[in-house]
DNA sequence: TAACCTGTAACAAAAATGGTTACAAATCGT
DNA sequence: ACGATTTGTAACCATTTTTGTTACAGGTTA
């Protein structure tokens, strides 16, 4: 597995709490659809509910979406799994050299850049949500 | 340095080579204003070269651009320095539950999500210039 | 009380990335 | 022709990131 696969994962798991809504789903069970371990998933609801997105109790299982399906959207959870909000979707390197005209302006260049993209990629995740992700899930075309 | 500097250092070699376009710039000298090693501008330029961006010859210092910057986009470069274009901007986790109605689907569905986010995201970088680029790096605003 | 669960720490394993050394082969200037 | 310089590439190391795993304290439930 390559890259980063928190945002995935953290779909599946609000995908099936909300297929599961009534029953209680946990971290044993969730990691068997999963297919990985439970603690994994543990780490990824804490994320989500530190982010606000569900809320859990200690000691019993079961985490609860705090919105409706149809106002959460792909972007608050790319964002709630995303340890470090500041780090963007590109590296830009660090210490150009100072005394080299583009050495020193390249960086700014590339932030200008690099955010328009970003952005643009950000727009399209919060523009389908839980719910649409549900309709693909359980009615695939 | 987290993630992935290399299109950063991409996008600041071009540039370089731009600026420079009469002289023979050394991955020695390139290295100097990137502040790396020459190896890691061979590497890159390498794969800048593989990708038909520029062209070099063994032996002898100085890439060339075969395009005008006008028409070098910062796509392109994305393009050139990912080793494997197959992967994606975002990652699935591999082996979900076949046996669970959401792990059955659960990769589809996030990879038409992901797919259009990414697109969003590609277009955004075709639409700026190398050219775009030195005037933001030889006029900063 | 016994069984179960969460939250979290600690650690191992694997992969990605960047830096470094080394060197063969090509080129250039004299 | 020769020595200096350069590219291209392999090999290796260190660091970081990510995931998997074990362990366990403390809360919850029947």
């Amino acid at each position: 597995m390559t890259g980063n696969s928190r945002f995935a994962v953290a779909v599946h798991i609000l995908s099936l709490l909300v297929t599961q809504r009534d029953e209680r789903l946990s971290s044993d069970r969730i990691a068997e659809s999963v297919n990985t371990n439970p603690v994994v998933i543990r780490r990824i609801i804490g994320m989500l509910n530190r982010a606000g997105l569900v809320q859990t109790m200690p000691g019993v299982a079961g985490a609860r979406l705090t919105r409706l399906p149809e106002e959460l959207t792909l972007l608050d959870i790319y964002w709630a799994v995303q340890d470090d909000p500041k780090e963007g979707l590109f590296a830009i390197h660090e210490h150009p050299n100072p005394d080299c005209p583009v050495g020193q302006n390249i960086q700014a260049a590339l932030q200008g850049a690099f955010c328009r993209a970003q952005t643009a990629m950000e727009r399209e995740l919060s523009q389908v949500t839980l719910s649409d992700m549900m309709q693909a899930i359980l009615f695939p075309a």
